[in-house]
DNA sequence: GTCTATATTAGGATAGAC
DNA sequence: GTCTATCCTAATATAGAC
C-alpha cells in the first residue's frame, strides 16, 4: 500500500488515532489519548506530525483513498448499471463499517472550527464523484432526480454508522437491502 | 408556545445554545461562546443551569418534543398508511431544517463522553417509536424488512442536515422526493 | 526518535460582592 | 439575577536533554 520500508510509528499513530476519532469523535480525542494508545508520551507525537489537525487531514486522505479503491475495484467487472451501483454500495459499506479502517473517521468526524475544513471538503467530494457517475448511468432517472437519489442513497448508507452493530446483518446484506428498496422494476 | 410569563433569560440561553450546538457541535461550543451570544458573562449562566451537560439535555428534550408534536399533528388527519408516512416525513424535515429549532441539535450532536448519554438515547428512542408504528402500518412489508426500511428512511432524512442549504428545494419537497423513491406502487 | 519538563491557552465551574 | 474575580483542570504544543 505504501513504501517498502514504511515509517511504522507514524502508521501506528494514524491507526490508533483513526480508531479513537471514529469511536469518540475528533474533539473528544486528545493528543494524550492518542499517545497513550500508541504507547508514547504526548510530546513524542509531534516528531511525526506537526499538529492534531494534520493527523486528521492525513486520516481523511487515506480514508477516502480506501473507499475509492474498494468501490472502483468492486465495479470493474460489473456491467449492468444497477448491479454496478449495488456492488459500489456493498464495497462502500464494507469499508465504512470495518472498525480498523479510516473510512469511518471520514464520515463521522467534522472538526469544530479548524482551518483544514476546505481540505476535508475537497477529499469528500472526490468520493462523491464516483457515485455521481454511477447514478447518472441508471436508466429512467431524470437529471433533476439524480441528485436527490444520490444523496438519499449515501445518507442511508452513511447513517448505518449510527446504528450498525456486528452480529446481526453483515454490511453487505445491509447494502443490498438498501439498494433493493431504491430499485425500481 | 410556553407559559405566559416565561423565564426569558433561561429561554434565551437555550435558543442561543441550540443554534451554536447545531452549527458547530457541542464540544466545539464553550460556555463562553454561549454567554457571549446571550450577552452575559460566563459565570451568570450557572444561575440558570448547573452545567453545560444540563443545557444540552434540556435542548434534547425540547427538540424531541418539537419533532414529535410536529409529526403527530401532521398525521392526525391522514388515513392512508403511505400518505401518513409522507406527512410524517415532511413534518420531520420541516422541523429538522428550521434553523431556529432545537431538533437539529438532537440529530447532529452527540457529546464525546458525558454521563447524560443514556438520557439522550432515551429521548431519541421516543421519536423513533413513532416511525416504527408508521412503518409497521405499511402494506407489503415483511416484519424483517420494516427495521431496515425505517433506518433507511431516517438516514436519508437526517442526512439532509449535512447538505441542505435554503434556496433550492424546500424541506417539504425533499421529504416528498425521498418518500417517492422508497414507495412501491 | 523518545523523554522530561513546561509554556501557554482555553475550558468548566465556583464564591462572593452588588 | 448578574458581575467580578478566580480556581482548577485539561488541552495543544514546544524546548532541550538523552
Amino acid at each position: 500500500m505504501q513504501k517498502t520500508v514504511p515509517d511504522n510509528r507514524r502508521a501506528l499513530i494514524l491507526d490508533e488515532a483513526a480508531k479513537l476519532f471514529s469511536a469518540r469523535g475528533y474533539d473528544s480525542t486528545s493528543m494524550r489519548d492518542i499517545a497513550a494508545a500508541v504507547g508514547m508520551l504526548p510530546g513524542s507525537i509531534y516528531y511525526h506530525f506537526p499538529s492534531k489537525d494534520e493527523i486528521l487531514a492525513t486520516i481523511y486522505g487515506i480514508g477516502v483513498d480506501q473507499i475509492i479503491t474498494a468501490v472502483e475495484t468492486a465495479i470493474t467487472t460489473v456491467d449492468d448499471p444497477w448491479d454496478r451501483l449495488e456492488a459500489a454500495a456493498v464495497a462502500h459499506l464494507d469499508t465504512l463499517l470495518n472498525r480498523d479502517g479510516y473510512a469511518a473517521a471520514v464520515i463521522a468526524d467534522w472538526p469544530g472550527d479548524s482551518e483544514i475544513r476546505p481540505r476535508l471538503v475537497t477529499e469528500r467530494d472526490r468520493y462523491e464523484t464516483i457515485f455521481r457517475k454511477l447514478v447518472a448511468a441508471l436508466p429512467g432517472l431524470r437529471k433533476a432526480e439524480q441528485r436527490l437519489f444520490r444523496l438519499t442513497l449515501l445518507g442511508a448508507l452513511n447513517w448505518t454508522l449510527t446504528w450498525y452493530r456486528p452480529g446481526r446483518q453483515t454490511p453487505a446484506q445491509i447494502a443490498r437491502g438498501i439498494i433493493a428498496m431504491l430499485r425500481k422494476t
